[in-house]
DNA sequence: TGCCAGGCCGGGT
DNA sequence: ACCCGGCATGGC
């Protein structure tokens, strides 16, 4: 394990322990929260959820059956509700005609193969797929988000233009591939930057990083 | 009250 | 291969 990662990890465990991430209680109901988040604060993403389950759709089948509009309408509160709604039936698709809808089968798929099966879906970007593959399946992939990215461009690990495969390749490189760590890192990263990284507060001050 | 949030796509250069 | 506008709600 590269000490400087590992350095990093310990202070954000210290400062705020385990993450339990990712909160959602079925591996489908992670695939649908991980699109509605995209760009979006999670608080919107639950409530979103909640109405896909009180009005018990947050099926594969229920989504791949009811009309767009009508499910754009359920997601409203994630945002970009129209553009989402796409998004959860281009899944569900390829979900039920891969896979069967069944979970089990699609994480028996080799891991590779499934990130680039995921990333040809119109929608599902590289976190994403990452997400997916990490959060609902266990798979040992890292997820870069835009706090990952923000945090280590401020502490200098890498170029500030770096993209989304560099960052992760730096991680995936230097880590034991080991999904439970790979969980707790990003979701910790995520914790750290909401509470001392975000765009408006560049000192970050009082960050647990401060000094390495 | 404007800025931001656990991105991604499509069109233009 | 980059760059940018569009997509949209709710919290602070």
């Amino acid at each position: 394990m590269n000490k400087k990662l590992d350095d990093i990890f310990r202070r954000m465990f210290a400062a705020f322990g385990p993450q339990h991430w990712w909160p959602g209680e079925s591996p489908f109901e992670v695939m649908v929260g991980a699109v509605l988040t995209q760009n979006t604060n999670w608080g919107n993403v639950e409530r979103a959820i909640g109405r896909l389950k009180q009005e018990g759709i947050l099926s594969p089948r229920a989504i791949y059956e009811i009309p767009l509009s009508l499910l754009s309408s359920y997601v409203q509160s994630a945002g970009y509700y129209n553009i989402k709604a796409g998004r959860l039936k281009n899944l569900v698709s390829f979900f039920a005609e891969e896979y069967e809808a069944d979970t089990e089968k699609m994480f028996a798929e080799d891991t590779e193969t499934l990130r680039q099966k995921l990333l040809a879906i119109k929608g599902i970007g590289p976190e994403t797929a990452d997400s997916i593959l990490l959060y609902a399946g266990h798979k040992p992939t890292f997820v870069v988000d835009a706090y990952t990215q923000r945090v280590i461009s401020r502490h200098l690990l890498i170029a500030e233009d770096a993209d989304y495969e560099e960052i992760r390749a730096l991680f995936m490189d230097r880590l034991p591939c080991d999904a439970a760590l790979f969980n707790e890192f990003h979701a910790l990263f995520v914790k750290l930057g909401k509470t001392y990284c975000k765009k408006k507060s560049p000192l970050c001050q009082d960050c647990p990083l401060n000094g390495l």
